[in-house]
DNA sequence: CGATTTATGTCAACAATACTGACCTAACTG
DNA sequence: CAGTTAGGTCAGTATTGTTGACATAAATCG
């Protein structure tokens, strides 16, 4: 970054970087650097398959949890990503205009749409899929088996209570 | 079919689960649900805080890497945001203005402005710092000190070499 | 059955963040 | 001095989120 010019000059002391308090503060804030950068690349990744598309981050979240729950309604979908119905609608009325997500009436409430992907959308879902799994697969591979233990763990800890259930339940949507 | 209200219902097969090619998928797919979770939970705490004053994610963000890099340039700080300097300036802005964040020409380069955390700036990122802390350290607790470890391996495995060398840096700002 | 609630959708406006492109100044550098 | 660099600013646009107000069909309740 510096490439000459500055030749020494005291590396200034304005001010302590962020007082801490107790030993713990240091690493808790560290954490906060993790998940800002890790949630950041690991996303970016995928960003640039959608960018040709013409679709962004919410299409792609849209995309992998119907994937994940063939067959989830609207409002089980509206529950994991905590957005409102209007957020929703419009990411998702282009997934089902452009011919990613195939929706069928429920039978036991015809009121529902329950969403599934059609071939074309599980063909994007894989792509996009594929981007991300690169880089964590290498990212479990250098950190070891032990470690995707504790990565795991300490997720799951971070998150609420609800998106921990609907992790633990099999993926059976609903709730989150 | 037609007044059947009946509530058992086979739960119906529309498709499987997004397809797995191998055993490693499933984790991989799981590893996807855990950075949205978590990242989104974990972000979300601080917002509440934020709220109140009229501030967003973008105004916590400078103010966290401010705080963690007393002294730090605009051209720094936009390395490691990723964000143009329209963007970052918008924020800054706010945040200078409102007093939470304070600016002093540098030295040996006097074009440069060195952002530094206020009084005031430091105590509201305490306030935001202690909001996801109480979460954090829970999490750290529940998953012991041996997750932390490997929470932290993967998370560094994660994110691209130039955040990794910004971690392991001291937090000497700079590049990332 | 009629009344109500539920699942979903839609229109419209607005807010936060990001982006691009263009252009400007002051200060450093060769 | 000429050119580059650090930083700023104006203007327009895109994405993704929000609120509020209604609309409709289907389920459910009394």
């Amino acid at each position: 970054m510096l490439k000459t010019r500055s030749r020494s000059a005291p590396p200034m002391k304005l001010a302590p970087p962020t007082p801490e308090v107790d030993v713990g503060d240091r690493e808790m804030r560290l954490a906060q650097d993790l998940l800002f950068f890790a949630y950041r690349d690991f996303t970016t990744v995928a960003d640039k398959v959608l960018e040709d598309l013409g679709l962004g981050r919410a299409h792609h979240r849209a995309l992998h949890f119907i994937g994940r729950n063939p067959g989830i309604t609207v409002s089980g979908l509206l529950a994991i990503l905590r957005i409102t119905k209007q957020s929703l609608a419009r990411v998702l009325n282009t997934l089902v205009d452009e011919g990613f997500v195939a929706q069928a009436p429920g039978y036991e409430d015809r009121r529902q749409r329950l969403l599934t992907l059609t071939e074309k959308g599980q063909a994007l879902e894989r792509r996009l899929f594929a981007s991300q799994q690169a880089k964590l697969a290498a990212a479990y591979r250098a950190a070891g088996p032990q470690a995707v233990q504790g990565f795991r763990a300490v997720m799951r800890a971070v998150m609420d209570k609800g998106a921990r259930d609907y992790i633990d339940g099999t993926g059976a949507a609903e709730d989150a």
